[in-house]
DNA sequence: TTTTGAGTTGTTCGA
DNA sequence: GTCGAACAACTCAAA
């Protein structure tokens, strides 16, 4: 046994021992498992705040993670640096033979992917791959033509369709969304020497103080998801994002979960599929639009209006109370981000991807497909055949999601007082300016 | 191949 | 206040 060497499972954005498919896998794979975690130079040395609440989360559920696997016998090493050069090592040093772990599909995370791949592949070393972050991957849920889909609604139907073709179990759920066993006595963790976890200041980093939502998410918001879900003053949408991302809760437990429950819930974990999927089959969405002559509208790009947007300084209470909740906890509600996003991109004539930059910055949940996803739907760019002069009016947005201030007195103090700007650009004058041109970029493009 | 129906989350105008 | 049509003709998916 001990001649035969160890099994690696390598934790990226699946920071969970329950419900992980890679570490199932690892852990019936025969070999006695050793799990890591890289706190990654390449990603770190790119965040530009040294209390960016993201690492602070991270490191928390990297001792949590450390803990549960200490508790069952075996060893989480923890290193920071570059991936290419600490996995090499650790397989040296650990005598591993196999390496597990889960897909990963963003660019980055391919490129550093395909050189351990070949790495491996150099030293004859087995390296397994796993679906766990997502439902339906890649080109799992494809039209009849085998090309991917790009419009929602009929992928959604696909994806449905998928989910419920490998039948139900006996209390009715989709069998596609069953966990991944995490308890089994003969599952052969192993114990060996490692450092400690790195701390937050050798890394460049303070705490936060931000807090994090729980990974538990009522039966009764789900329930009520859907009629609750655009009112940014109820507590009315679920905050998991963050969990999601880094996989600190399994999508198939939570979708399992609002399977009989709320199908607009269902639906965001679908559009979460989707814009994963997008991503993987057009990834020049990550550098323009999706829809190419979009990519010809000359965008004003003010740096001035583009710092009051960020401050919440617009002079529309519900787009400022949208960036000051942002600003202040990580967090913006659902509806208000498309409040802003339109506002930037359509009244002020921003770049969509100065917007998509500055949430990737202060979003807790950040995720680059989704992120980009939703950016590009507001801008009229993206996937969705929707025509471009469909423009949100702030004011309007206020009345009919909320209607009593509620929301807005509570993350723009001074609303109502002399201290608080008018409004910044006419909307009837930026409406039809967004209009125009629009119109000749896409001329332009003809 | 051609045709047909439909498209996350909207706004404005005029009856 | 409420309701349907227009916005401007586009793109996609499936029959």
């Amino acid at each position: 046994m001990t001649n035969q060497g160890n099994t690696l499972f390598w934790f990226r954005r699946d920071l969970r021992v329950q419900d992980n498919h890679g570490l199932y896998r690892a852990l019936t794979s025969g070999l006695p498992v050793i799990g890591c975690f890289i706190f990654d130079e390449h990603i770190l040395s790119s965040l530009e705040d040294k209390d960016d609440a993201r690492v602070t989360f991270l490191h928390d559920t990297i001792h949590d993670l450390q803990e549960q696997i200490d508790a069952r016998g075996g060893t989480l090493i923890v290193e920071y640096g570059k991936p290419e050069e600490l996995i090499p090592r650790i397989l040296d040093e650990y005598h591993i033979q196999k390496v597990y772990f889960n897909h990963d599909d963003e660019p980055y995370a391919l490129q550093r992917d395909q050189f351990i791949a070949e790495h491996c592949q150099r030293h004859q070393i087995s390296l397994y791959s796993f679906k766990d972050h997502l439902i339906f991957e890649r080109d799992e849920v494809l039209k009849k033509d085998g090309l991917p889909y790009t419009v929602f609604t009929p992928y959604a139907n696909a994806w449905k369709n998928r989910l419920e073709l490998a039948g139900l179990d006996q209390d009715g759920y989709p069998l596609a969304l069953s966990a991944f066993p995490s308890e089994h006595p003969s599952y052969p963790w192993k114990k060996v020497n490692s450092s400690r976890i790195p701390s937050l200041d050798s890394m460049g980093f303070v705490a936060s103080e931000k807090e994090f939502p729980p990974r538990e998410v009522k039966t009764s918001l789900i329930r009520q998801y859907g009629d609750q879900r655009d009112y940014p003053s109820a507590q009315g949408t679920s905050r998991l994002g963050i969990h999601f991302r880094f996989g600190t809760i399994s999508i198939r437990e939570k979708a399992r979960k609002a399977y009989h429950l709320s199908q607009t819930f269902l639906n965001e974990l679908i559009w979460r599929d989707f814009y994963a999927m997008i991503l993987h089959h057009f990834p020049h969405v990550v550098n323009g639009a999706f829809r190419t002559p979009y990519d010809q509208i000359e965008w004003r790009n003010d740096e001035d209006d583009f710092r009051k947007w960020c401050m919440g300084m617009t002079g529309y209470p519900l787009v400022d109370a949208g960036m000051r909740q942002l600003n202040a906890t990580g967090f913006m509600h659902n509806r208000v981000r498309m409040v802003v996003a339109s506002f930037l991109t359509k009244h002020l004539l921003i770049n969509w991807q100065w917007g998509e930059a500055y949430f990737a910055r202060k979003l807790l949940d950040y995720d680059l497909a989704s992120n980009n996803g939703g950016w590009q739907w507001a801008a009229g760019c993206g996937t969705d055949a929707a025509p471009y002069f469909r423009i949100f009016n702030p004011d309007a947005q206020q009345k009919k999601f909320d209607p009593k201030f509620t929301y807005i007195q509570s993350w723009l103090p001074e609303w109502g007082s002399a201290s608080y700007p008018p409004p910044m650009v006419d909307h009837a004058f930026a409406r039809q300016r967004c209009l125009k041109v629009y119109q000749e970029g896409l001329n332009r493009s003809k």
